[in-house]
DNA sequence: TACTCTATTTAGGTAAGGCTAATTCGCGAG
DNA sequence: CTCGCGAATTAGCCTTACCTAAATAGAGTA
């Protein structure tokens, strides 16, 4: 049987396999992400590989197996489909979605997974911007960079922002910063300094300064994709 | 911190407490209603009463502290809110919405319950007719009794059905039985025999018979107190 | 008054999932 | 080629919540 602390292994091994060029995700990472310890992360990751949901070459790093990948895409189908339901049907704001999601992600069952994707009207993009797996365990793909690796003049569409964080996902709403929005950088200053960004295409758009880090975490896909 | 097995235990206490006209619940009892071993039980109690929210008779019984029923009082309020909106916001069936509820009902935030009362718009029952306990922790009273305690010429409406058995339930709507409508008993056998009742009280109405035992689970309360 | 029956509790054990402390491995620097 | 350092693993424990088998107590019967 999966437990939640295994479907919540699966989904971090998932989603930091996938944010860096890195192949495997190193022990390491993955405990800080889970918040408990190295040795703990380790166990757990025995365990994984027995159930060959996923590949453990020690000191090396893990990678999810097809069977282990498909389980983690069910657990973020799950939280992304409860994000939007969240947002759209009980009038949870943008930013406070994902702690309630975190949790009931683990207790969905197949039939409510089903009557929620129904009602939303089959969404593919969560409130952050991100892709919604298919039911039959497919991501789809969406060519996005981040904020921060773009040059001046470069700009486009606000797809998605790194969500977790409640109070830092306000502060980007604060200065208008939220999916759907066009921005443009008007000047990015060297040694990871600061990104003087213009938010926003009409006559309502404004300028805002954005530390390199943060903008690390806002992802922009360009305006001809739309 | 409460668990999630002290939370199930809490409200098992509370629910077979209320039920009979005994006081104390058995240690027997709570175990057969959660599915676990007697021992198990007794262990569980012994950690219920040293964090005062139940008093452990050993050998006689438990009964819920103030603070213990506190608790119960809102996962079941969890629980039946969460009935009502699957029913009404996902179209579920009335039946079905048990098992979905006893997983979800852990997960609930304050949050969340709040959105979904104010949705419903402050139901008071549930979809089994089970009064839904107030945030402030307060059941509302119902008077019914069960219909295998009525006499030949009495009835009522139909106020709350035993949930728990998704087929049971379905038996019983497929005769017509279910919260809200009105039932007659026409004779009722001795020696705690069947049950010859009127379902429905206009020209819709038809006579079934029904076991006692089945009986003891569907509870009535008078037409006066419509 | 003593006996027996059954419910309950005690004793002792397992599996998950976490922790700290100690060990080991692999890699880069000298 | 060896050393040292940091990341990862092993060793050893804890807690929660369950289990089975054995002991016990309370209630009714002889």
């Amino acid at each position: 049987m999966i437990s939640r602390a295994m479907e919540d292994y699966l989904k971090t091994i998932y989603k930091l396999g996938h944010e860096g060029a890195a192949e495997a995700v190193s022990t390491g990472a993955l405990a800080e992400a889970l918040d408990v310890s190295a040795p703990s992360a380790t166990g757990m990751l025995k365990k994984l590989a027995e159930l060959h949901l996923a590949e453990h070459n020690p000191r090396r790093g893990v990678t999810l197996t097809p069977a282990g990948e498909k389980i983690a895409l069910e657990v973020i189908r799950h939280h992304r489909l409860l994000e939007c339901y969240l947002k759209e049907a009980l009038g949870y704001s943008w930013d406070a979605v994902h702690e309630e999601a975190d949790r009931l992600e683990h207790h969905v069952s197949d039939e409510l997974e089903s009557r929620i994707d129904a009602l939303l009207g089959y969404p593919t993009l969560d409130p952050h911007g991100d892709p919604i797996p298919t039911r039959e365990g497919v991501m789809p793909a969406r060519a996005s960079r981040p904020l921060a690796a773009l040059g001046p003049d470069e700009g486009g569409i606000v797809g998605r922002v790194t969500d977790g964080d409640a109070a830092k996902l306000r502060y980007l709403a604060g200065m208008g910063l939220f999916p759907g929005v066009t921005v443009m950088v008007l000047e990015a200053l060297p040694f990871n300094g600061p990104l003087r960004v213009r938010v926003g295409a009409d006559a309502a758009s404004s300028e805002q300064l954005l530390g390199r880090e943060l903008a690390g975490e806002i992802f922009v896909r360009s305006a001809s994709e739309e």
